[in-house]
DNA sequence: TAATTTATTCAGCATTTCTCCAAAATCATA
DNA sequence: TATGATTTTGGAGAAATGCTGAATAAATTA
């Protein structure tokens, strides 16, 4: 589960970012134009929430350029304005809500969730892969019927996995994913490895009927048993 | 319990506001028709009161929005009319009381428990979990047979959580219920922790079969044992 | 107004998670 | 089978998150 969050307010960036963080997600800041621009060409987020009025460019344009690439992240406007007409553009160029400043956190969090679920699983309910069920409103995994707890990393890891189970995952787009920028890490894969080793554990121990199964040399592939 | 109060009259809805109060309610006011409307659409309230006649809007309008976005917020509607057709109109947008000024507040309060109980947790009766019984009409909390003193702020955490019990509570969202606007408090939850440690307290040794569960970096969930 | 209760703040401690490393096991292929 | 590359595993310490008790502030009541 992983944000982009693009604002010019810095006040407001940071406690977005720190309101990201507490909800359990992965994310990363942007505080202009540019830098969110080349943030979106490089790497996929499940949710990009995003200001209107940058300094040095629009949000429509990001929005335009994400739809224009085929990129599926999920995007949400939030505006000053309260203006209809802002509202139907920007919903009209791609992006899936909007919601006008000020806002409370738990609104944008249900929002994030909706769109999370609709884009990257393609379902309105919960997520059922082999006897893993999937709660994303609770930060929440089930095998068979037990509650498992996850840290936020091992959760992000494995709905990633799961939600292009139909591929091999490469070592360095899930560290991508997880770890952001990720620009020297060529040299070591030890913090993949770490909680891949943590997330096979309480997946066996749980009695989860799935294998996270490694491709020698190139990632991670799971399946379901 | 948190009652959102809309009434343009500025010393009714002062005394709407210590009424409720005095009550044990949370509350926030409204004075006009828009900053009800952006309250409304923001945030969930348990029940909100409502004057039809507003200066720059009809309080019917709000009854509406509150209905097409899936708000589940009771509606009690106050009004200086004693007229039946507004009355019929109210109830049939979806509100689900109606009161006549002048009114007597026992009544008013009478009527919002059964409210609430009706919409928060779908019964006419007290509710129980664990062997934790909340009794509304008395703003008390019986554990056992023993009756326990609540701070309003603990009451209310409280009871969110049991109306919740089959969800986690983000940390967020249960400090915006509580705290209300949270802006700049995203950093800390140092009040939650500490009215969440009493609460502990206060049902363990009062022998309270439930346990609020922490599940870190999320939030907390109640369980009955 | 004083007394009492409730709410907030803070610092230190406890717990959980994350990072990092090193050694062992596994794999691909020469 | 020997070799180097890759992956797995266990565990120590660092960092993040949560809990607690005590001090202070604010609100309520007498």
């Amino acid at each position: 589960m992983k944000l982009l969050i693009i604002e010019d307010e810095p006040i407001l960036l940071k406690d977005l970012g720190e309101f990201a963080g507490k909800e359990g997600y992965l994310y990363e800041l942007a505080q202009d134009y540019s830098s969110a621009v080349e943030k979106i060409m490089l790497y996929d987020y499940d949710c990009v929430i995003l200001d209107i009025n940058l300094p040095d460019g629009s949000g429509f344009d990001i929005i335009q350029k994400l739809r224009k690439h085929q990129k599926s992240d999920g995007i949400i406007i939030l505006s000053a304005r309260d203006s209809l007409d802002d509202k139907i553009k920007g919903l009209g160029l791609g992006a899936d809500d909007y919601l006008t400043k000020p806002f409370y956190y738990s609104e944008l969090n249900a929002r994030i969730k909706a769109i999370i679920r609709r884009k990257k699983f393609n379902t309105n309910k919960d997520i059922l892969f082999g006897n893993i069920l999937i709660d994303l409103d609770q930060h929440l995994v089930k095998v068979g019927n037990e509650p498992l707890n996850f840290t936020k990393k091992e959760f992000a890891i494995l709905t990633h996995l799961i939600s292009n189970h139909k591929r091999v995952v490469s070592k360095i787009a899930l560290s991508e994913y997880i770890w952001g920028d990720y620009v020297d890490g060529v040299n070591s894969f030890d913090f993949l490895f770490s909680q891949i080793k943590n997330l096979k554990r309480k997946l066996k121990d749980a009695g989860a009927l799935v294998e996270i199964k490694n491709i020698y040399g190139v990632g991670y592939q799971i399946k379901s048993l």
